[in-house]
DNA sequence: AACAAAACCGATTGACGATCGGTTTTACAT
DNA sequence: ATGTAAAACCGATCGTCAATCGGTTTTGTT
């Protein structure tokens, strides 16, 4: 999954704002950018085809939402990308770990700390 | 940083086998989907002016080899392509950790608790 | 210097995101 | 039901970039 600058920026606006149509995209991003709305429009639908985004008719417009949220998105772009290079998600996600923990302050490696330690009481319980 | 098919299966392959001249990789490849040693060249000089392999001239040919760890690579990689929706890569991969954890075996949770063992080790040292 | 091997150059192709003009469809009001 | 305005939809173009490969130039070796 290949997305460009303006459908990053695109989705990015959608889990900022929420729902919105391809006018309301489009009044938030022309003083930024310029373009038409058509540009929006197609953009939208293009991210709607890639089922990154949801939509339903509302009057005369269709109004798009974020298909899922920000942390899934994320995980499945991560998992995509680095599927060619990895047997699991699993060694990857310990290979980003261990590239990028050097850079984490005690603080943020407290909280990785306790996301651990919740999701092995999820899976005690289950 | 976009990486195209052939770009990612050399990668992996230099990351598997370590030095090679174009000609190793394309005797390496060449059963598996054909082409042309030129099209090798071109793809390891490709990624050689982005970075990612190192070179030096071994009588008539270069030498290449990865330029970094598939781990900082994949690091790279990541905070390359979340940084247009985080603020920062440790927020990031808080995310891509939430949203992938829930798939990890207890096994796989307790590798990435030592790991962030060695990490505040090594934290509280320096 | 001659030769062979590889680098280098340039052109072409195929994807794909971005762009936008023009046409068609459609929701709504009358 | 019909006219109208709004938005969807279509199609064409452009730019970028990976992949491809033939042909030329450079270069290491003998």
């Amino acid at each position: 999954m290949n997305l460009g600058e303006l459908e990053k920026a695109a989705l990015q606006f959608f889990w900022e704002y929420g729902d919105a149509d391809a006018k309301q995209v489009y009044a938030y991003f022309e003083p930024k950018r310029g373009g038409t709305l058509n540009t929006i429009q197609s953009t939208l639908d293009r991210l709607y085809k890639k089922g990154l985004l949801k939509r339903h008719k509302t009057g005369y417009a269709y109004v798009y939402q974020a298909a899922k949220t920000k942390d899934d998105f994320i995980g499945e772009l991560f998992v995509d990308l680095t599927k060619d290079f990895f047997e699991s998600p699993e060694s990857a996600l310990h290979a980003a770990f261990s590239s990028i923990s050097s850079s984490l302050s005690d603080k943020e490696i407290s909280e990785l700390e306790a996301l651990i330690d919740r999701q092995r009481t999820m899976s005690d319980v289950e």
